[in-house]
DNA sequence: GTTGACCCTTACGATGCGTCATAGTTTACA
DNA sequence: TGTAAACTATGACGCATCGTAAGGGTCAAC
């Protein structure tokens, strides 16, 4: 059943996530399944499960959802330096609860005449989200993704995606060319485009980070070495390589 | 200053509640402010601010507002049982950080390839409130009271607080008299008859248990004695068991 | 082929405020 | 004494995040 991936009552069950709000994380793009049934039902895979993961750790700190969807789905989302984010804020949330916890206890015990309003503080938690989100949309191009996509639907950031990946699949077939054929650095050229049309402004310099971490061996290439075949992600990188060195 | 009470951008300086907060939880009934001047503008005093920390402590733990104000306004609040509660689960949602804090943490070094969404789960958290919640709403006669006062505004719990305020005053204006005089045990049915009438059924029995409370020297007596003079709230303590024994 | 457990979409509702808009009030100081 | 600045009020609208119900397909089993 996993093999083919789990409906959304498998995917409530183990998560406890309810139907409806895997539903709504659809709809609003967020968490896409991974296919779907002819009948139009829902399938999620164990991806889909990690990502559901890390959205779950960020809507625990109360991040808006589009908030969320801008972040783990930029083309740069750095999982780690997310984790160590969302952990200083755990902590943060901790000790504001280990605040209000003794503050109760003193109420307690002295009949509630105390007043103490800085217990219930989130200024300091509030302050690190800010900073934390500023790294994050630290960028001119990121603060235009975001500005475009805030009202995207489901069906926008799917068809984006599947574009994109196609494009990558068009990398795989010609990766037995030379990284700067014409064809290849005409389809960076097509990439770029593509990123700046419906994503953000595409800049060369952008492009060659891009490429970096597509080459990087990380979830990227893993990505789209899924769509283009084994090595698509290392052609590509070269590709854009080629592209940002000469032309 | 607070002589005379505070706005409510003061108020709002001290705690850190929105003044559009301060107004929203006067328009639904859940803090009233102490007085207004005669422009309208709310002035809160002390004991605003202890209510209101109070109301912050069950916030913190996303009771709904109409929760809140029906347990803190219901005749029988005990705030020390409540604070228990709230510290019990205060503690729990801490051990719950505690272990998302390890989950993000296992996650970081794993590079992220666990899946656990126990972590997430609040179902002891949740117990725990329902079971706290029933504690509080186990009577018929606060169910009751739950359902009438579900649609009241502020207006409407402002002008019963003074109504029943008003009883009060007219007990302490015969407390010269005896408890089980005509005119005394009048006035008790008169109070039982408006808290039935707006309320909740207040029988005999209620009415016993709320005459307890009334002259047991807590916080009820300095409410009625605050209304109806020195010794308001023993004597229609006083009335209310003469009421009870023989009618 | 019917039952029962699933699934879909659409639409409406509720909570807890933020955010104007519009207008009256109070305070400080020139 | 006037007036600008800072405060207050109410009211209307908006918003995120789902819950809930309505109305209706899908699928496995018996």
């Amino acid at each position: 059943m996993e093999g083919k991936g789990m409906t959304v009552h498998e995917v409530s069950k183990r998560t406890g996530v309810s139907i409806r709000t895997l539903q709504y994380y659809d709809r609003i793009g967020l968490l896409p399944p991974a296919a779907h049934t002819e009948a139009g039902y829902r399938l999620y895979d164990e991806a889909a499960l990690e990502r559901l993961q890390q959205i779950l750790l960020f809507r625990e700190l109360e991040f808006p959802l589009r908030e969320i969807r801008a972040i783990i789905s930029r083309p740069d989302f750095d999982r780690e330096k997310a984790l160590a984010q969302q952990i200083e804020l755990l902590t943060l949330r901790r000790d504001r609860l280990n605040g209000l916890i003794r503050l109760a206890e003193e109420l307690k015990e002295t009949g509630g005449r105390k007043l103490d309003f800085k217990a219930f503080d989130t200024e300091k938690m509030d302050d690190y989200a800010r900073r934390a989100k500023a790294q994050w949309g630290e960028t001119e191009a990121y603060r235009e993704y975001e500005q475009r996509s805030r009202n995207w639907t489901g069906e926008d950031t799917r068809s984006i995606a599947g574009e994109i990946m196609e494009i990558f699949r068009e990398f795989g077939e010609m990766k037995d060319q030379a990284p700067d054929s014409p064809r290849a650095l005409a389809q960076v050229r097509k990439l770029q485009d593509y990123i700046s049309a419906r994503m953000y402004t595409c800049t060369d310099e952008i492009l060659a980070s891009l490429g970096e971490a597509y080459g990087s061996g990380g979830e990227f290439t893993k990505n789209i070495d899924a769509a283009g075949g084994p090595g698509a992600g290392a052609f590509a990188a070269a590709a854009i390589r080629a592209y940002c060195r000469k032309d």
